[in-house]
DNA sequence: TTAATATTAGTAACTATTACTGATTTCGGA
DNA sequence: TCCGAAATCAGTAATAGTTACTAATATTAA
């Protein structure tokens, strides 16, 4: 894979916040600093990078997909009214991978955790 | 909710097999019994149905969202190959929502697993 | 410096889904 | 049984999110 700024801006975007964007809010954002980058080439380096394994693609469901420059592993919660998704430290004890894989034909590769229901915020606001 | 036929069948249709399908799978499966149904409805009512937790909807990130009739606690295998989505019957020993719950603010309701890996047939033909 | 190739910006196209509209169906009450 | 309000429908148009295409530009190894 060739070196590319804006493929390097894109990933230094994402690697810098906690926040979850979605393909938009990145090309909003690094627009700032590569005024001329096209939504068609934050997608196509979204995809990359996500296959990559250097950030995560979210699908949640609700919306569009968002993304996350933290791959430490920890899981999300979606909220069912804004959408919005939030880190959640809670982490299962088990080997849920390898228990999984018992008695099942085909190769499981990594697990997606996600938790749905009523941020904060709406709740506050009784959404 | 008022009763209707279309919606009747939609509901027969998901809870009659244990694949997981498409809206537009559905579509074509439903219209062999209701043959003017159109796929407006049929995604309509996927969603009411949904909403009222009389069904499943899945969203993979890979493709259209699938839908399941089988709506007893258990998770789904997503091939990042062909997008297939296969039943999981592995559920984690711990009560993931109570301990995930604190800590956080907010309310969970429910939660989802999915695993991503490669499947039988895609890891033979070498996809 | 050059040449091969990846990447880009800009735009068009596509897929999945939702919204709109006037006609039809459902269903509780007369 | 018939009526009327409200939900639902079929058919179609519109939208959101994403991917594909193309000619120009950037990267990189020789």
């Amino acid at each position: 894979m060739k070196y590319s700024r804006q493929r390097e801006c894109i990933l230094n975007n994402l690697q810098s916040r906690r926040d979850h964007p979605t393909a938009d809010m990145v090309y909003e954002s690094v627009r700032e600093i590569q005024p001329n980058i096209s939504l068609g080439t934050v997608y196509r380096n979204l995809s990359l990078l996500a296959d990559n394994g250097q950030i995560l693609k979210i699908s949640t469901g609700i919306g569009p997909d968002h993304f996350d420059g933290f791959i430490e592993p920890h899981n999300h919660f979606i909220c069912k009214e804004c959408g919005i998704v939030i880190d959640m430290d809670f982490i299962p004890n088990e080997n849920i991978v390898k228990k999984a894989s018992e008695n099942f034909e085909g190769i499981i590769e990594s697990y997606e955790l996600q938790f749905f229901g009523k941020c904060k915020d709406c709740l506050k606001n009784n959404n």
